[in-house]
DNA sequence: AGCACGCCGACT
DNA sequence: GTCGGCGTGCTC
């Protein structure tokens, strides 16, 4: 052992749970001698917090020593026998609170996996010292208080408090509360894993081999099952005890049996239930193509240097960025390190996942949304014991426990899915930044349409820009038919399909090829309109409509969660209402009356589920060749169809002109994406753009796959409108049950916003502006923007307002939040 | 946020 | 008298 180390720290500073944004700092607390030795930073502990004392979680940030211990509280336990978090990612949560407006607890419970926090049981017993008379006794006539103390004492004194009020109901709280005051009951809490080690036997044997096999063959008839065990072990040295039954047919007794007479030993050991993979082709040896190759060479080159630096890989669609990264990643491991690679949105890119499972076996780790929470909790402790050299997944992965990374890659860089949508409001991309700088790692985006913000920095030199021109094995780009949709009505056509679409289709389900057609989200949804009147479904809490979900047959709202049964008739003018929504579906109806019998797979919301994956629906569609397939932004991503001729974009305006100032770039990006799916075989592709402003240069940029083109116009346009990466962008969200009063917060906010911005800082305070759905859950939003300059000041103003206004008299009922360069 | 403390009105 | 309403202030 270490006889010099430092003497140990009698003060634990801590970021608790108990504290929001506006008291959020670390709290001192006294270490209890016995505890000292074993408490390290990074570890969770329990602290009583607050006048009530109540114990919170919280994690030790650092250890100190401090001369006024008389105000200080000791803290109650330890959480952890070992740190669950790095010094780097301690620090990474005091930066994330700075940067994203969120507590440090708050920062560090988004690094860590569900299944790792404890989950509270409040329990109610029978106070000590209190016996079955005495309990009756108290209980007196009450039925209800009687049938409390019966219940608690057959469940062996005591029980789950929530469960309690379940079976006694509303009054049965009450009585609870009466006998507690008594002394008769005492309530309790018990913190429970929410996911839990799993453990699992393996026998080996504890003989050597040749005594095993005369054993096995000395045994009789009756212990045939103990020799086949001993034979079984002799091949292949050890096995779970679970799969030795299995496979043997003996019973765990016998194997125990075994054990009891010495001839093998069993251990526990913990196991990881890890995501099951499928197994793809072996690996070929990557080949590059010499610009392959050059920007290789060049990334390797960074990468060795071992110094923080940054890189954007532009490469068009199918130029092979993959072989790239796999290349890249194999030299991070050889030079002792590890990777990360982040992707948009697992489900989408199952290619990409078996790619590199493939290339490293066991020694990725995957991490994504559609893990179970057990799933999760094991690939993050195969991770934190050295067991991945390679972690793929999607946002939050970007947290993992790694301790030696040289290379983080994110794929499709210019995806909004980086950005996390709920608190913490953090950017992928910005920790991914930060934990490169600080582990002296290369950063590498990726894309075939790069974000204006990182080409922009690249242009600046702040990224090394490294692009990849030709398409794997030269393939010709599709021929591109944009389809004036104002013709199409003019002509007396549809709305939904125009005639270029329709003679293209003709063409191709005689060819006996295949097409995808390609409808954007908003729309997609199907909110219910009587088609007499137009009466629509509100929420009753919420400024949105309902949408109509057809796999429970239920309008629900998408904000609040409410829903309700879907009605036959209009509650206002009794006519039917169809549940045929504006998108997909009816797309499908109009298709079914043009083509009938033509097979038509759909893949949205609606028909894709836990059972029927985006796998199965797009396995169906290669297999069984079906003609057409529509399909929402899950068909625009990392599919590649050999026998795809034609593609579809049916509605290009709603995606340029809906939403926000990125609108323009997501709309290029999925419209370039989209027209690259056509043609990935031998045959050249042809795609059709449906649109009511053909002259739209998003339009003609993204027909002619011109990325250079959009960048430019694009670029020119944010700088005369100083949005980002011309500026940042802030937004202050107010929220509150009173409109009146949520607005005049705004309203003061701004002028004291205004008052506040220095000239350096080049600001402009925009708003108030109602949020994109005003009202959710009986709460009115509106928000308030400070548009600046680079730079510390903005935040430390924002994150003043956050604090000074949710605490403001005034404005009781209120709370405010902070966000960077806000999603919608 | 969440909880205790304290100061007022209604009621066994 | 006291139970409980909510306004106020604090959190190592």
């Amino acid at each position: 052992m270490d006889e010099n180390r430092a003497p140990v720290k009698r003060v634990a500073r801590v970021a608790v749970s108990g504290a929001a944004f506006t008291i959020d700092k670390l709290y001192d607390y006294i270490v209890p001698e016995p505890m000292r030795a074993a408490l390290r930073p990074g570890m969770r502990v329990s602290v009583p917090f607050s006048r009530s004392n109540r114990h919170v979680e919280g994690v030790v940030m650092e250890l100190a020593e401090t001369s006024d211990y008389e105000k200080l509280k000791p803290l109650d336990c330890l959480l952890d026998e070992a740190p669950v978090l790095s010094e780097m990612h301690l620090m990474l949560a005091k930066w994330m609170k700075s940067r994203f407006f969120c507590t440090t607890f708050e920062a560090m419970k988004a690094m860590l996996p569900a299944g790792l926090w404890f989950k509270k049981e409040y329990i109610c017993s029978i106070a000590d010292g209190v016996d079955r008379a005495a309990a009756f006794d108290a209980a007196g006539e009450d039925p209800l208080a009687k049938g409390i103390i019966e219940h608690l004492f057959s469940l062996g004194g005591s029980g789950d408090l929530s469960q309690l009020g379940e079976v006694f109901g509303d009054n049965g709280n009450v009585v609870l509360k009466k006998l507690i005051s008594l002394g008769i009951l005492k309530s309790g809490m018990k913190a429970k894993r929410r996911a839990s080690d799993k453990m699992a036997e393996y026998a080996s044997l504890a003989v050597s081999c040749e005594e095993a096999i005369e054993l096995a063959e000395n045994k009789r008839r009756a212990a045939a099952q103990q020799a086949s065990v001993l034979r079984l072990l002799t091949e292949i040295g050890e096995a779970d005890t679970k799969e030795i039954s299995y496979f043997t047919g003996a019973s765990i007794r016998t194997i125990r049996t075994l054990e009891k007479a010495g001839f093998i030993k069993i251990e526990k050991r913990e196991v990881f239930r890890l995501p099951k993979l499928k197994k793809s082709d072996k690996p070929s040896v990557v080949a590059l193509n010499d610009e392959q190759q050059a920007a290789y060479d060049g990334l390797k080159g960074l990468m060795e240097k071992a110094e923080a630096a940054a890189a954007l890989l532009y490469g068009v669609t199918g130029s092979g960025k993959t072989s790239v990264y796999i290349k890249l990643i194999k030299r991070a491991i050889e030079l002792g390190g590890q990777a990360i690679v982040l992707v948009p949105e697992i489900a989408l890119t199952p290619q990409l996942m078996s790619v590199f499972s493939a290339y490293f076996g066991d020694r990725v780790a995957l991490l994504h949304s559609s893990l179970s929470i057990n799933e999760r909790y094991d690939e993050w402790k195969k991770i934190r014991s050295g067991g991945a050299d390679l972690v793929v997944g999607t946002r939050s992965a970007i947290f993992a426990p790694l301790d030696r990374i040289r290379l983080v890659i994110l794929d499709e860089e210019q995806e909004a899915a980086y950005k996390s949508e709920n608190s913490p409001r953090y950017d992928a991309k910005e920790i991914a930044k930060y934990i490169c700088v600080h582990e002296k790692a290369l950063l590498l985006l990726g894309s075939a349409t790069p974000s204006v913000e990182s080409m922009y920095n690249a242009k600046l030199g702040k990224y090394k820009l490294f692009t990849i021109n030709t398409r794997y094995n030269t393939r010709a780009l599709p021929e591109v038919l944009i389809a004036d949709m104002k013709e199409n009505v003019q002509e007396g056509g549809g709305t939904l399909l125009s005639g270029v679409l329709m003679r293209e289709l003709e063409k191709n389900i005689a060819a006996g090829e295949q097409t995808i057609l390609f409808i954007n989200r908003r729309g997609a949804n199907s909110s219910v309109a009587c088609p007499e009147c137009g009466y629509t479904f509100e929420c009753p809490s919420c400024s949105a409509k309902l949408t109509y979900h057809s796999a429970n047959r239920r309008m629900m709202c998408h904000y609040c969660g409410y829903s309700q049964p879907s009605e036959e008739e209009c509650p206002e003018c009794g006519s039917r209402l169809d549940y045929i929504g504006a998108g997909t579906q009816r797309v499908e109806d109009e298709l079914g009356k043009l083509f009938p019998g033509v097979p038509i797979l759909r893949m949205d919301t609606d028909t894709v589920t836990a059972a029927r994956s985006h796998e199965i629906i797009l396995n169906e569609f290669a297999e069984k060749k079906i003609p057409i397939l529509i399909g929402t932004q899950m068909v625009a991503k990392g599919l590649d169809f050999e026998n795809v001729t034609l593609v579809g974009v049916l509605s290009a305006d709603q995606m340029i002109y809906a939403g926000d100032y990125r609108a323009r770039e997501r709309a290029f990006s999925l419209i370039t994406q989209v027209v690259g799916r056509s043609g990935r075989g031998e045959k050249t592709g042809r795609a059709v753009i449906q649109t009511y402003t053909p002259e739209n240069e998003v339009i003609r940029f993204a027909a002619r796959q011109d990325y250079a083109s959009f960048f430019e116009s694009e670029a020119k346009l944010r700088s005369v409108l100083r949005l980002p990466p011309f500026s940042e962008l802030y937004s202050i969200m107010v929220t509150g049950a009173d409109e009146d009063i949520v607005l005049r917060c705004c309203c003061e906010m701004k002028t004291a916003l205004e008052k506040s911005v220095t000239p350096e800082m080049d600001a402009r305070v925009l708003g108030p502006a109602s949020a994109h759905i005003l009202k959710v859950n009986n709460r009115y939003r509106y928000r308030v923007y400070l548009r600046c300059a680079p730079g510390r000041e903005a935040r430390a103003l924002i994150a003043a307002a956050i604090k000074r206004y949710s605490k403001e008299k005034r404005f009781r009922g209120i709370s405010v939040f902070g966000d960077v360069d806000p999603a919608d």
